[in-house]
DNA sequence: CTTGACTCTGTACCATGATACGGACTCTAT
DNA sequence: ATAGAGTCCGTATCATGGTACAGAGTCAAG
């Protein structure tokens, strides 16, 4: 075994993802599995690094599993127009949770600010405060 | 039992929120299980449909029910320190939630443009143009 | 005062996204 | 050739956020 073959162990202190958590990812079709050799183990290529990479950066940003795997999809399947939808699709989610999130954050700026306006130490109505998201 | 008592099916209604969901938050210590009467059916106070649409916002936000716990804490910590200092750092998640996005937005953007600029009808390089998320 | 709708309580079950573990196998270094 | 580390594979377990359901009790309208 060459010590340049990715193998699972490897490739999981590459990428920062638990073996297990790799193998779940088989198991759930996000990754393909590479087959087994005659003889040894597995050996994981550079896409799979990149893909593992991508999986990782998705979710930190709040994708489930099955979204990446749609989204990894788009990769392999030509069908432009398919896949261009599909990304239309994420983009009106994604900006819809942007705004979401805009609106928790004025929710939230405003909180402490009245909270530093606050001299009382009572009354730190953050409810209140929080309930006027529309 | 008068019509205008809130018992859970009414609230639920209320608030469009599934019976068992309400149970269930109640079990977690999300929101307070008013005392059962000697006599007869619970009765939900109009804080309680406060808290649950605060509950449901903060969800679809994409805090957590432990993260939403702690903002309903603040309401009654009255050591508005204490409760700011919590704000803040729910801002600062937020202030990072909102990059990632924005990152994942623009490469999204990128992969429909490129979509719309590639004719070829093949090369939908998803995984190329998102593998630039940093 | 009965019937049907609602409540209460506990327990069971579900999906998602992992993580853990046992036992057999394989590889590498000595 | 053998120990120790790593792999393989199946199964079990966990946390989170619910949903379902059974059986007993309660309420309200006819």
């Amino acid at each position: 075994m060459k010590n340049s073959n990715l193998t699972i162990g490897r490739l999981a202190k590459l990428v920062q993802i638990n073996i297990e958590t790799i193998r779940f990812y088989e198991k759930s079709g996000l990754i393909q599995q590479p087959p087994k050799p005659e003889q040894g183990y597995r050996i994981y290529s550079q896409e799979i690094v990149t893909q593992l990479l991508f999986i990782k950066k998705a979710k930190l940003i709040g994708f489930t599993l099955n979204e990446i795997k749609e989204l990894l999809t788009l990769d392999e399947t030509c069908n432009c127009n398919e896949a261009k939808q599909m990304a239309q699709q994420k983009l009106a989610l994604v900006n819809e949770r942007l705004n979401d999130l805009q609106r928790i954050k004025h929710t939230l700026q405003n909180f402490v600010e009245s909270c530093e306006r606050n001299t009382s130490m009572d009354n730190c109505a953050i409810i209140q405060s929080l309930k006027n998201i529309s």
